[in-house]
DNA sequence: CTGAAAGCGCTTACAG
DNA sequence: CTGAAAGCGCTTACAG
């Protein structure tokens, strides 16, 4: 690589310190600087073509317009698209951001961590995976801005902004329920993040709340690893119970990959002999006969409102927000009623 | 943010230099460092929780150990799938990825590109967008070190990882033809952007290799913006043709998408009235009642291999290499042959 | 075996 | 209006 002009290749040329270039090119002592330097002074930066090192600069003032984000994986379309909304949020506000993927792995998540705390991001966007809660107190008591998104720990006071996850699994438990559902199936993953805790916790109120009794093998709970066959076994299992599920609530986009294409493939037919309702979009399942009736995670807004708390922050300091939005209930034929 | 601890404070306890500090914990000069001091030195280090700054560093070594990687928009599945892998290799060598979505557009292209520069990328991996030419032949002058994915100007002899799209579009329209299909209608965009220049190519030897006298009204080229009813509309022509068309090759995922679920809105029958065959996977397509055959891009291969050349380049310098990579025919029921 | 010193490219308080 | 100088936190050639 060529060696890039710096400030002082300007000044030289301009027979002017560096201080000064420097004070013109920031825009900096505006009106204190004479007209005519400082138009040399642009003039020449321009035909070199000089560009801040930025790395300089950060050095020195210790603050590098970096945010870092760390998601489960930037190739899943839930956190791409929150990807993409962080980026242009940032973008309008002068930051850069630099990802890792922790791939569910509280390890691999340590080093993504520690790799963006050595590049000095001002502050972190986070959707922790399972164990990352020692690590993210320590972050706190370290003074790092940070955001969680998706996910969060009860027992950290920090700044979060998630679904209401609660909320939007009883309304739609009771969604099922309103259309004449008796016996309503949950798919969802075998975690101790809260998030999904929460999911499993709505589902079971609403039961309560209506008076359905709950039996134990309505309630599948898979490796979050997430493989096919579990998802199928944990469908073929729900559709074979005594008497078998009427409805169908699955936890992810991903679930509902799987089961929807599975539940294709057999006789059953929904939403006659079974409701599906399941949470975030899935595009990859428009084509079903039966559209998906779906419990739709406000992206845009969830990107946007992370990003500005996080830069809220980064600037001032301390006070804490916790965002819990709701769920838009995205009512299609998967659960219509039945007659 | 509290003051992170630097060499100096760990020099500064333990009353030796800063260079001594620095030599242990970069594992230099070994041997020929008192084991003990050494030793005294890491325990310090790791008790006051030492990380290394990147920034100072980087600034001191010119190095950062950074990619840039400049795709269309992150949220796109392809890019996503991209990035992810791209992450993943640049991780095993050390290296952070950088990204900002040019979202086809030449200017925040270049905008997105000075960010990285002034953040002294060590390298950059760019799918360009149209009218980009310019802009790469300079970077290209500057030396700096850079790989297209995805797409390439033919004029400017640079390094690549690309699709071979003549040849992919001349093997899915041969494909077709030898399903017994004889009026092959096409769905592009309307772009000078080379690897869809190529793709039409394809289809169009591929017609003349075979004696199949090609109609204009075969071809349709929408914008890239790329909107739903512009698609419909394409597709309406084509069927409403006299006669009209027999098959269907669609030139991108998100043309196949919009394409097939209004065909699936239509009383035509697939593959019997129409066989469609599209380039990338569409995921969002596979409950379709005739999965469709498609063109698949290697995308692991793509990803890796942009980065090692990169990282290659990054190291030693200027030769120049240029992957063309065969898309792999997958055929499903959507292509079958008519009897 | 260890350290003093220069320097990476900036910013900025201070002086004049 | 402009400049000399310190300093951000490192690395590394050189000296002893």
């Amino acid at each position: 690589m060529k060696k890039k002009v710096s400030l002082k290749d300007i000044a030289e040329k301009l027979g002017v310190s560096i201080a000064l270039v420097s004070y013109v090119l920031n825009n900096q002592k505006e009106g204190r600087i004479g007209k005519e330097i400082s138009k040399k002074i642009r003039a020449v930066a321009k035909r070199m073509n000089y560009q801040t090192n930025q790395i300089a600069r950060s050095l020195k003032t210790n603050k590098t317009y970096t945010i870092g984000l760390i998601v489960g994986d930037i190739s899943n379309p839930f956190y791409s698209g929150l990807a993409s909304i962080i980026e242009a949020e940032a973008e309008k506000n002068k930051y850069t951001v630099i990802f890792g993927s922790s791939h569910e792995d509280a390890d691999k998540y340590r080093r993504v961590l520690e790799t963006l705390m050595n590049r000095q991001v001002d502050g972190l966007i986070i959707a922790p995976p399972e164990h990352a809660e020692p690590g993210i107190k320590r972050l706190q008591k370290q003074g790092v801005p940070f955001v969680l998104v998706d996910r969060y720990f009860p027992a950290v006071k920090a700044n979060y902004v998630i679904l209401d996850n609660y909320d939007a699994a009883w309304q739609g438990t009771k969604h099922l329920i309103a259309g004449g559902r008796k016996r309503i199936g949950m798919i969802t993953y075998k975690t101790q993040l809260f998030h999904l805790i929460d999911r499993k916790k709505g589902y079971r109120e609403a039961l309560k709340e209506y008076k359905i009794p709950f039996t134990n093998n309505w309630l599948k709970e898979i490796s979050i690893s997430n493989n096919k066959s579990d998802i199928e076994m944990a469908v073929k299992e729900l559709l074979s119970c005594n008497p078998p599920i009427d409805a169908l609530l699955l936890a992810s986009n991903s679930i509902a990959n799987h089961a929807v294409k599975y539940i294709n493939t057999l006789s059953i037919k929904v939403p006659e002999a079974l409701a599906i309702l399941c949470f975030d979009e899935t595009e990859s399942l428009d084509l079903f006969y039966a559209p998906l009736t779906y419990l739709k995670q406000p992206l845009y807004t969830m990107g946007q409102m992370a990003t500005n708390i996080l830069l809220e922050n980064i600037r001032d300091g301390n006070k804490i927000r916790q965002v819990e939005i709701n769920a838009e209930l995205i009512i299609r034929k998967s659960t219509e009623r039945i007659t």
